[in-house]
DNA sequence: AGCACA
């Protein structure tokens, strides 16, 4: 962007960093919120569910003006960053949120990973369409039941720009994240059917696939995978079946069979072709003797292996019977 | 405090 063009800016807040036209205004959707869970109070008089557009000025009391930043970089940025979500927010919900506010185009709930935290990006046409956004909606009590406060901010970056026709809200999801290649839930191998998880957007599975990027699957002569293995997030949660990745492309059941079958408590082995890439889940009695073959297993390499040794942890569901 | 997607 010209630095000559800002200074010579006479307005604060005039939009002179995207050529993106705002939504017409019979666009905006309806100015009552309707939420069956009966979210959404604002904490203030509510500036932003009317369609104030056309010159009526409202008293903003936790604000008195708006507020310019010294920083000119913010200027560009057109994205909020909101806490404070519940962590039951749906995206749904997001979007129901911003969207009715002027130049909203689109919105991302990402799961952190970090326990249940939710945050969300909210992006909008133009940095001052997010401002106004902003000052409508920050400090928001969105739940009254709990007092679940919404802390609205300018993200640090703008979201990347939205395909055209794309989905007006996308769900980012780092929970539980392992190493891609560590899909360990061993009841979703086929079709996948999100039976316990609901937070699954139809539309876009293109927010989950981040994977299948980066991992050389030539062999490599220098045994070289150890930041993979050592690197590779682990599930910690205790369970009687074990899940086993990183083995050979030869590796075969039998091998593991022989392996696992000293350890007291073993029940069973299944392995599952993972596009050439083999894992296996093997299932023990109880946690008790699952958790000892663990632990006599992590750091070891089977004959088979081409690749250092084996990713083994606890398996995120337990095998079903027979 | 927690800030992704390319």
């Amino acid at each position: 962007m010209d630095p000559k063009s800002l200074a010579h800016a006479a307005q604060p807040y005039h939009d002179y960093s995207y050529d993106m036209m705002p939504l017409p205004y019979s666009a905006q959707p309806p100015p009552v919120f309707h939420s069956p869970a009966g979210r959404l109070h604002p904490s203030h008089p509510p500036t932003g569910y009317h369609p104030s557009y056309y010159g009526q000025h409202h008293p903003l009391p936790a604000s008195p003006a708006p507020v310019v930043h010294s920083n000119p970089e913010k200027l560009a940025i057109s994205t909020l960053f909101v806490s404070g979500l519940p962590d039951d927010i749906k995206a749904r919900e997001i979007h129901n949120l911003f969207s009715r506010h002027h130049g909203f185009d689109s919105c991302q709930l990402k799961y952190t990973g970090h326990g249940n935290q939710v945050v969300a990006f909210a992006t909008f046409t133009n940095h001052h369409s997010a401002m106004a956004a902003m000052g409508a909606l920050d400090r928001t009590i969105f739940d009254p039941e709990t007092g679940a406060t919404l802390h609205i901010e300018l993200a640090r970056s703008n979201s990347r720009k939205r395909p055209r026709g794309g989905a007006p809200y996308m769900i980012i999801d780092k929970r539980t994240r392992v190493h891609e290649d560590d899909e360990n839930d061993w009841s979703n191998d086929g079709d996948d059917e999100p039976s316990d998880t609901e937070n699954n957007n139809s539309r876009n599975k293109g927010a989950f696939t981040a994977a299948q990027s980066r991992k050389p699957d030539r062999k490599l002569a220098n045994g070289q995978t150890a930041q993979d293995s050592e690197k590779a997030a682990v599930n910690s949660r205790p369970c009687s079946t074990l899940f086993i990745a990183n083995l050979g492309p030869t590796c075969t059941e039998a091998e593991l069979e022989q392996v696992l079958s000293k350890f007291s408590g073993f029940r069973t082995l299944k392995m599952k072709g993972r596009s050439g890439m083999p894992v296996a889940f093997a299932d023990f009695e109880d946690v008790e003797s699952s958790a000892a073959a663990l632990e006599s297993l992590r750091g070891t390499t089977i004959g088979s292996s081409d690749r250092g040794e084996i990713h083994i942890e606890y398996a995120r569901s337990k095998m079903r019977k027979a």
